[in-house]
DNA sequence: AGGTCGTATCGACGTTTGTCAATATGTTAG
DNA sequence: CTAACATATTGACAAACGTCGATACGACCT
């Protein structure tokens, strides 16, 4: 499926219109959530636990951080739709948002992205 | 290193191992660089003229930032390897670093991204 | 030479962000 | 009920960031 009828000629890697400033806000905004060191460790090491979930109680160390700041990144994460929240007695287990999954694998390996938002 | 083997068997959109620190902070850093809004709108601004290149004089304007900032940010994207810069007699022209063009135009619009760094 | 214009850099300011200790909230165990 | 524990929230702080006016650098003119 292809090109437009008005072709420019030769080279042009062209996006059709610029962003609005609404549409530049929020794209800023879900990079945002990203550029972050300890929030992308964070989703690797989610993504990287066999049982797809994992006890906020076991972050805080591999990561270097206090109590609550790692709490505070995985509100984050989460008022981001990232990742999902369920407590489970006292624990509170995350894991990556179902459809976010896929996503979240092509951030952090660089592999192909499907979408930002 | 890792215990792998133990084939966990279903689901698993499981990234094979987590990120490590410096792999974290580049990324982060890549993520910070598309991270602001002005930044965003520089980048669909340069990628939607169809000459493919743009004046640094036109650009405060249309972003309604001044010219001093717009500098600032110019310089952050060509560090970053994203758009690069020619000065053309007194003028500065700016283009999408060829390489990154693909890529910058999947940011913006949301398409398949080809690899973040 | 001087003058003008475009751009980069400097210095300062206010805002946002990441961080932690302390505290509050809520859950389980005795 | 009380105690112990896991987590979220609050408040405070330093560092990073975006912003602009002022200035410095460079290229063009006459």
């Amino acid at each position: 499926m292809g090109d437009m009828e008005t072709d420019s000629t030769c080279c042009a890697p062209v996006v059709d219109e610029a962003l609005s400033v609404p549409e530049s806000e929020d794209l800023a905004g879900a990079f945002k959530v990203l550029a972050d060191p300890v929030r992308l460790r964070l989703l690797s090491l989610i993504a990287s636990v066999p049982e797809g979930e994992i006890c906020a109680c076991d972050l805080p160390a591999p990561l270097g951080r206090s109590q609550a700041t790692v709490s505070h990144h995985l509100s984050v994460l989460v008022d981001a739709g990232l990742i999902t929240r369920e407590q489970r007695g006292k624990w509170a287990w995350f894991q990556l948002t179902p459809d976010r999954g896929e996503f979240v694998r092509s951030v952090l390996g660089g592999q192909p992205v499907t979408a930002v938002r």
